[in-house]
DNA sequence: AACCCGGGGAT
DNA sequence: ATCCCAGGGTT
């Protein structure tokens, strides 16, 4: 147990730093539920570097949440394209209808409710409730792991169970409850630019005096983790087919990466093919009535595509054909030129690049 | 508890 | 290459 004293300064230390230190964050400056959710919901796993122009153009497209509520997924795929982890733009708008039909538009304010909420969980509710109404949850995020793993020189694994219910534990009893809303944005800004992941600058750090980790020369090793991640290798040959002024392109529905982003007809593979063998798949004979009418453009365009937990490579092939003779419906048919309207991955947002398409 | 879900920047 | 980022959902 923390002394009142000790808990005390720690805070005071804190804001302290927070005011001479803090950026200028646009969902700072607002108390708006909506606004302070998708920001939320737009910074999971996410840097504010990153997000940032993401957030400035949701508002501006939905400014609220009936505007949110009433468009159609399609279109927030597309906003939110080259953002990553597209189930939270699939998340955020099936939210929006939530609280639109069944909180009457109005952000519930209850924690209880707001945990209930497709997306948000428990960081995100912290965040919501703190920043909106100042009630007192404790933000725990990377950041705050990562500080208090620090100051505190906790080596218990972050990524498992016990880890985080003795991190929250832990920070719920740091914060500073008649301040929630500052305290929290405060702690994760000292991680985000004071205490950071690498080569932190402890010899200029409010806690120097104070940080146990520091003390025992043992930052560098804090926080613990205890998984490593693993990279599954995939093989994607995509088919683009053009009869004409048009090409065909499929909806991705299956629970894998990138559901319901746009892509071209896929075969993939368990190992790199060529063309010559791609030919001869079952998959690829079902896709054309008649081998025989297609015409190889040109060869291949390859690049690989990394993610966090898949290595992809990627090669597309420009085939030519007729409509009529692509026996499988389950494409659609799109004019080549308008492909850009479509929320699609960066990995086909690259190909597009690369054929100076967009 | 283990696994899945992106993309980008820093090192 | 590896790690991390204002995490959450599914199995």
């Amino acid at each position: 147990m923390l002394s009142d004293n000790l808990l005390n300064t720690f805070r005071r230390s804190l804001l302290n730093w927070y005011d001479s230190n803090k950026r200028d964050l646009p969902w700072r400056e607002t108390q708006d539920a909506y606004k302070i959710w998708l920001s939320e919901i737009i910074l999971q796993q996410t840097r504010v570097n990153q997000g940032l122009a993401y957030y400035n153009r949701f508002i501006q497209q939905f400014p609220n949440v009936q505007h949110l509520a009433n468009s159609h997924e399609e279109e927030v795929l597309k906003l939110w394209q080259g953002l990553g982890y597209y189930s939270r733009a699939r998340n955020i708008h099936a939210t929006a209808k939530t609280i639109v039909s069944e909180y009457n538009g109005i952000f519930p304010t209850d924690y209880e409710e707001i945990i209930r909420l497709k997306g948000i969980g428990d960081y995100t509710a912290a965040a919501i409730c703190s920043f909106s109404q100042n009630k007192p949850y404790a933000v725990v995020d990377g950041n705050v792991f990562r500080v208090l793993a620090r100051i505190f020189n906790i080596d218990t694994a972050i990524d498992t169970t016990s880890g985080k219910k003795e991190f929250k534990i832990l920070a719920q009893s740091l914060l500073d409850k008649n301040k929630a809303a500052v305290y929290n944005q405060a702690i994760m800004e000292f991680g985000a630019l004071q205490c950071v992941p690498n080569n932190p600058d402890c010899e200029n750090c409010i806690f120097n005096y104070s940080c146990s980790a520091f003390a025992e020369n043992k930052v560098q090793y804090l926080p613990v983790k205890s998984k490593k991640t693993k990279v599954r290798e995939r093989f994607f040959n995509y088919l683009v087919i053009l009869d004409g002024s048009y090409c065909f392109i499929q909806k991705r529905t299956e629970n894998d990466v990138w559901k319901n982003l746009y892509e071209f007809p896929l075969i993939e593979t368990t190992q790199k093919i060529d063309f010559s063998e791609l030919v001869l798949t079952d998959s690829f004979r079902a896709i054309f009535k008649n081998a025989g009418d297609i015409e190889l453009l040109h060869n291949g365009f390859y690049t690989k595509h990394i993610l966090s937990h898949q290595k992809i490579h990627a090669v597309f092939y420009t085939l030519k054909t007729f409509s009529t003779n692509i026996s499988i419906n389950r494409y659609e048919k799109t004019f080549f030129n308008k492909l850009a309207n479509y929320p699609v991955s960066r990995l086909i947002e690259i190909y597009l690049e690369s054929q100076k398409i967009i």
